[in-house]
DNA sequence: ATAATAGTGTCTGTGAGACATTATGTA
DNA sequence: TACATAATGTCTCACAGACACTATTAT
């Protein structure tokens, strides 16, 4: 019976793989007060009068209604609540980790991708606790790169073995030996996760790229049994 | 200033290894509606008008409230929220995984442990979606035993290495090769996160064991770069 | 031919798995 | 002595790291 006053919501810290290797961050302008007019994570409240089936379901809802995208992969990553997060008192943020197709595309003006390096280092500021969200996010995908596929779901479901590289170093930071990935994508194909589509991919220079399609067989990504060792 | 009806709350999901090498689950007896008179996970709605800081607080506010206990670990695992895991309505449940010494003793008469493998087997049908919560704890201990020093957090700070095998052994399912662990431990050694106290442990019978100390160095488990392969 | 990029082969090191062997206590 | 338990040693295997080498295209 007793209804307790707390504002709750999801945030979505979305991430898409740019054209020059690097990660990109999805803002959007709050449309309202606070911070109104401002760019920060995309995200909704809960409450018992949305129609949300489950927290997830809000999650999805906040890419879907705010942004009109569908991810490849998204996860929870924790929940923050205190009293000094936001201006309205005590609240509750359970925020997400999503990961999009490199060729997302956005539909106005009040959306905008931005390097999330950008973003981490602090050369620019988000509202709330925005930027700790993301940079909790972003050590989420990074420690996973360490001992799953995760980062694959930042690529187009064909790909060739360059742009895996590309997106395993932008989510752990360090270099990777591309002989390394080489023998863990060969080990994804023994499990089905990972199919030779018998295509070529033809580089501007150089021999042709073989062209791979990526079967997820589970959620989350293919847990390899060690860590890349730094 | 739209102050959203929901429910939310932290759940603490409390282990303790029992003499038998079992887990044992931590319970209170509910002495409100919903389920008054039940026995279900310890919890505490949080709200603006409570004197936590963080969620996190609530959550270490909690045990201390409800059991007079302070966990040797304690993290976050997810939050659930849907319509019907509560029948007030919509609500949250942040919870907790709790890591308790294998000394803990309860008191009053409202509070009991219960085997683990009772609960997750449904032999022992909890409140809510509490074993649900339990179940997905237990998978995050068993995830984390795999590349991880957690379930050292389940002895206490002066142990043996087959005490360190039971704890592993508990919270994995599957058993350990004693060599494997020692070689885990020894390379703990050599970090910084156990030291060897000179000191014998005399069992019934047999050569005495060492008697090893943990120093955790660091908030979580030490995190080794291979995990125990099955 | 040369440059550029993709892909393979080789060698080393580390740590898990399995099992045998040795060490040190009690009855 | 026999027995029980702890601790160590040895061998194999899988896979990451590093780097050399080969392959296939364009210019």
């Amino acid at each position: 019976m007793a209804s307790a006053e707390v504002l709750a919501g999801v945030d979505i810290v979305a991430l898409r793989l740019g054209e020059q290797g690097a990660l990109q961050l999805l803002l959007i302008r709050r449309g309202q007060a606070p911070f109104e007019g401002q760019w920060a994570l995309p995200g909704v409240l809960v409450n018992g009068r949305c129609a949300d089936a489950s927290l997830d379901d809000a999650a999805e809802r906040a890419l879907q209604d705010k942004a009109r995208i569908a991810p490849q992969h998204l996860e929870q990553v924790a929940t923050v609540g205190n009293a000094v997060r936001d201006p309205r008192g005590w609240s509750l943020s359970t925020f997400y980790l999503a990961l999009l197709a490199p060729d997302t595309e956005l539909q106005g003006e009040d959306l905008r991708f931005v390097p999330l390096a950008e973003v981490l280092g602090e050369a620019l500021p988000l509202p709330f606790d925005h930027t700790q969200l993301v940079a909790q996010a972003a050590e989420r995908l990074a420690g996973k790169a360490v001992y799953t596929s995760l980062p694959l779901y930042l690529l187009a479901s064909r790909f060739t073995v360059t742009e895996a590289l590309a997106a395993f170093q932008a989510s752990l930071g360090p270099p990777v030996q591309h002989t390394t990935l080489r023998g863990r994508l060969e080990k994804m194909k023994q499990h089905g996760w990972i199919v030779d589509t018998g295509e070529k991919n033809q580089p501007k220079m150089g021999r042709p790229q073989s062209l791979l399609e990526h079967r997820p067989q589970a959620a989350g990504g293919f847990i390899f049994d060690r860590s890349v060792l730094s």
